[in-house]
DNA sequence: CTGTAATCCTGCGAGC
DNA sequence: TGCTCGCAGGATTACA
């Protein structure tokens, strides 16, 4: 469900209701998420207080007066928010812990599941566990690098844009909204693009994410933010959801087609095919 | 090694 | 109205 923008969104509204605060003891569903509950985990969390709440890719960190952290993924349906005690629990609620003094609580909901919550004893193992699995955040990413990264892969360029591990965050709807703002093609084999391109691309990302950013993310199905508003980003969407709509650039209609699995959309005329002629 | 396909889930809209 | 099918903001694994 969501990416950079949703997840930074979820963080900044969970952050005034959840620093200072200290955690009971955590109670889980017996709904497996994607990852592992250990019991022992509970345990640990219990009696802590929450020193930061921060973002790293689609991940959101707690960090633990106890040194520990807790890694939670929204995956494709989580919800992360903080509630009064004592409000009803909803379906596919699959974790909650108790906050004090305030009388909230946390918790995690999440319909399908591809979501999870894990604990790590010390930020050093937590950073070992992202180390291989996250590339830099999409804010000031070294021009060079990028199009290295760009180079050194044959697959094609959306593929390229959902691996976490050559940009972290960005996810298909902003992939396609990236391509659109660069005029380049999410099927473009990505080794094709020139170092033009790849710049182009890059400053496309820091835009769409930053503009989502300030919009409090996209809410196009489940997604609500810590505070439980929902985003306002759906209705800038240049070509994600568009099939068919006229191109806000050029009029011509919007297509899709499924590149690294995933659908995406894009304009014929702004976005030519494989390779940009130069 | 590289790249694609299947998989984990539930819910919802389209089409018959 | 009711059923089936396909698809959905993701990440991992299994396989070609």
């Amino acid at each position: 469900m969501p990416e950079l923008p949703e997840v930074e969104t979820v963080t900044r509204d969970l952050r005034p209701m959840l620093v200072g605060r200290t955690l009971g003891l955590p109670t889980l569903s017996t709904h497996a998420l994607r990852t592992e509950w250990n019991p022992a985990w509970a345990r640990a969390i219990r009696g802590a207080s929450v020193v930061s709440i921060s973002r790293r890719g689609k991940w959101i960190i707690v960090e633990l007066s106890t040194a520990a952290r807790l890694l939670i993924h929204l995956g494709m349906t989580g919800q992360l928010t903080v509630v009064p005690q004592g409000e009803p629990v909803p379906d596919h609620l699959h974790f909650q812990v108790k906050l004090k003094p305030d009388p909230t609580e946390l918790r995690f909901r999440d319909i399908r599941r591809f979501g999870s919550i894990q604990w790590f004893a010390t930020g050093a193992e937590l950073d070992d566990f992202l180390k291989d699995r996250l590339g830099p955040e999409p804010f000031d990413i070294d021009r060079v690098y990028f199009r290295t990264a760009l180079r050194r892969t044959g697959r094609s360029l959306k593929a390229a844009l959902l691996d976490q591990t050559i940009v972290a965050g960005v996810g298909n709807i902003y992939a396609d909204e990236a391509c659109h703002r660069a005029g380049l093609h999410p099927g473009a084999v990505s080794a094709s693009l020139s170092g033009d391109d790849a710049d182009r691309l890059c400053t496309a990302i820091e835009t769409v994410l930053s503009a989502a950013v300030a919009g409090r993310g996209s809410t196009i199905r489940d997604y609500v933010g810590g505070s439980g508003l929902r985003g306002t980003f759906q209705t800038a969407f240049a070509v994600y959801g568009r099939t068919g709509e006229p191109c806000l650039k050029c009029s011509t209609p919007i297509v899709v087609a499924r590149y690294a699995g995933r659908s995406s959309h894009w304009c014929p005329v702004c976005q030519p095919i494989v390779p940009r002629p130069e």
